[in-house]
DNA sequence: CCCATTACTTACAAATTTGTTAGTATCATA
DNA sequence: TATGATACTAACAAATTTGTAAGTAATGGG
């Protein structure tokens, strides 16, 4: 999100766990912060900048740049830009995205479950 | 993994990410860098302490410990202590944490197809 | 008594992510 | 000409995660 160094153990170690993990790679796509919970919203349909922005309690307008332009960035959204004043930008999942929405149903589903089992120990 | 601050807004922020999103909740569930490849290490039976270690290139004995701990906090996986002299310390997947093998199985299939298909354009 | 083994801890430092605040450009409209 | 709307960007600070290096305890074997 900023810049990252390059050769540090960290990245080093990133790119090994995400070349040897298809699993870790898959997650690490969707990891950041706010990532899920946008495209979550974008599941049924596109979306403008400020309607995500409103939709979504407590993003600023930096984190949600942030979280889209990698999105972009990694092929999971489409970012449209209208020539026109005001600006107008929509964002939508593409195909590769939609790949993902039935196995996130199921680990969504997952998580409503284990998240009363565990909250209940 | 080192106490988080109290009443920060990125605390905040996560909380209600988990509370609102499910699929977030999940996903943070096994979001540690290390984690998915123990889980995946664990797949396939028990594992102790020095097996993972060795199993898992680059990773060091601190950061393993954490992630195990966080996993058994979570109820993914379970720590079997056994009283011997030098220590001897099992870790296998708990039953919810079998249940989200076949959801991994095609996030595994998933990022295969994505990295490919991303790294080509 | 000394050493090796195993599964950790501890204190610290570096890297990375996230949040705060204050801008910017454009142009139609008042 | 000043204003407002929209989708950002930039500089900085705080929080969090990850890595480094050096221990620790317990006990069987030499």
């Amino acid at each position: 999100m900023g810049k990252r160094k390059e050769n540090s153990t960290n990245l080093l170690n990133e790119s090994y766990i995400m070349e040897s993990c298809d699993l870790t790679y898959a997650i690490c796509k969707i990891g950041g912060r706010w990532k899920l919970l946008i495209l979550c919203k974008l599941e049924n349909g596109t979306l403008r900048f400020s309607e995500l922005r409103n939709q979504i309690n407590g993003i600023t307008e930096r984190m949600l740049t942030l979280q889209l332009r990698e999105l972009e960035k990694d092929g999971l959204v489409k970012r449209t830009v209208y020539a026109e004043v005001p600006p107008r930008v929509d964002y939508e999942l593409t195909e590769i995205a939609k790949e993902l929405v039935p196995i996130w149903a199921k680990l969504s589903k997952w998580g409503a479950k284990h998240k009363i089992l565990v909250s209940e120990f």
